[in-house]
DNA sequence: GATGAATGAGCATTCATTCAT
DNA sequence: CATGAATGAATGCTCATTCAT
């Protein structure tokens, strides 16, 4: 195997274990040393992959914040109506949050903890544009509430965040009919009334 | 002063510590004896209201959701009508998640962390029940959608603690429009269609 | 026995223990740990009279610097002739370089190393003024030689720290006859010629 | 260039790295990986040139005293008389200390730490005999003190040392004029008194 | 010879908790 | 009740050294 792909294994390994960790005892009370005996190596080679623990842990949740958007808006098209594009995104967030829920745990415990810079949280913030864009249309054709994006997010999307909780602490069990019930209440709460 | 009272003082002034310095810092980066400087007593005097740390982070927790739900049905009634207990109860919870926010803020971080005992969680959801009987009640009216009622948190009250963050961390200034929006977009989401 | 004895007894074995261990080892070969061993106290405790390990470092020098500097003047009076006080002064050193030979060797470390603060340093040069107004005294009445004190220091004061090392390392013993001839070396360097 | 001329080169790089982090920081406040990088090498090369850290400083210590002394006695004649023979010899002493001072400060920082083996240190005083012979010389005839050459080295030599520490610190600045006084100094602490 | 990645052992420092007063 | 001094057990991080290439 070449040297690259070792080192990319290792660092890649570093950021499993640093997501599994921290979702089951958070930050402070996961130690660089069991870190790097979950990615099976010496808690000095964390150092030469990261600045810092701080850093890791930065680094860690800029990379699962781009593979969540990656993976949100993978089969969305600017061409679709916005009714349409809205419920491919929405689908596609909700797969990702209820089925790879380590990550999506993972976000969830950066965006409500001073865990992460600051820094860091506006790098992972700006890979949301698509769908800031589909509502501005949404909003121009009349389809989409005029309110702030923070309150349309707050109720599209944000929701899915605590299904996952709930759902990651045996509360519920999330089926298809229950996605399907969450999808119309997102859409009920931000499509304009008239329709 | 009675001395029960100089007593209550110091608890009541130590909690106070908790929630500003977990809320600042998060809970394992907040030292008992930093807790205890800002309550103005030694840290062993912890030891004397609380059996250890994570004993003080529950009762805390217990603490500010059972002040948090008292304040929310404090105007309900139960003879009510469903829309109208949803509004009054709705609009008390957006009161105290958006005023109150140091409170408010401490509960989303203990919600999304492994940062609270699972018993201790479980004593805090208790207290929501006014809120899940109206919501019965709304359903056999056919007022409220059938759906679960973790559906229903997700959508009605939950977008509330997401907001609350936004405003905490500066990226918006929630007005009474705003909380007019909000309250649509939530009771839209929950709402049988037909009305 | 009082309590405050007890922690100026833990911080003077502190200081002495790290006397010792530097001396034997150098400054970083010296971990806290050993100092504290020594010490009879536990790691921690340290960090209950000294801010870090320079903090320590840099007050175990001043404080034997100020002891060095108390012994050598003890028993000089600004009365007396130049001669005669600098002898006095001189076999004092002499005494305190040779015979507590472990605060000296510290101090001859401190001195030629970057491991004490420049601010601790010059904190530490402040005592030595009486001696510098006796020199200025000699140079007026025309018997100390009209030169830098720097110079007067290098060859009237300091070869004893070079003696102080070489009989730490075995390589000479010191007698009194060796004393006198350093005396009147010393003496030979600094007075004017023509007496 | 010949392939054997590269090594000479690395190690000498090497050397000089050492000098002057261990002059700025300390023995061991000096990383390996430090020196390396100043010296444009692997951290690795190092020890294909040296057993170990504790080695590449010794040969380091070596290196410069045997430079050091050589360059001491460069202009020195057998033939000449004691007095014009130590004033030569003298001279070139200064000259180092006080000009090729990194190098000076090196040889200071070792012979007053317990930084550099025992047996490095000896093989550095070697070096010296010359001078040592010249002195036995001078006692013969009488125009040395009858002491021992210790006692003639701390006050001939080694005050130099501190001249040049302080000149090091920016506490004086060493002209000429200077250098002739701490000569006659020198000279009048170890020349006999009846001259 | 030369390297850079890798590491185990070690270090300064912190902190939850205890205990003598 | 209340305390401040004390501490043992961690923890983040560094570094001399090694080794596969």
């Amino acid at each position: 195997m070449a040297i690259l792909q070792k080192s990319i294994d290792k660092r890649n390994a570093l950021i499993k274990a640093t997501i599994e960790l921290v979702n089951n005892a958070g930050f402070h009370a996961t130690p660089m040393s069991k870190i790097a005996k979950m990615a099976n190596v010496s808690p000095a080679t964390i150092y030469l992959y990261f600045e810092n623990k701080q850093d890791l842990v930065n680094k860690t949740y800029i990379e699962v914040k781009a593979e969540y958007t990656k993976y949100a808006f993978e089969s969305y098209d600017e061409n679709m109506s916005v009714e349409q594009g809205f419920e491919i995104i929405w689908k596609r967030i909700a797969d990702f949050k209820l089925n790879d829920s380590e990550n999506a745990m993972f976000l969830a415990q950066c965006d409500n903890t001073p865990m992460i810079d600051e820094l860091s949280r506006q790098e992972g913030i700006k890979h949301l544009q698509p769908l800031l864009d589909l509502w501005a249309r949404g909003k121009k054709e009349g389809i989409i509430k005029p309110i702030s994006d923070y309150l349309l997010y707050a109720y599209a999307i944000n929701p899915l965040s605590f299904l996952m909780m709930s759902q990651k602490r045996g509360a519920i069990i999330l089926d298809r009919k229950h996605i399907e019930e969450a999808y119309q209440s997102a859409w009920n709460s931000i499509k304009t009334c008239d329709q």
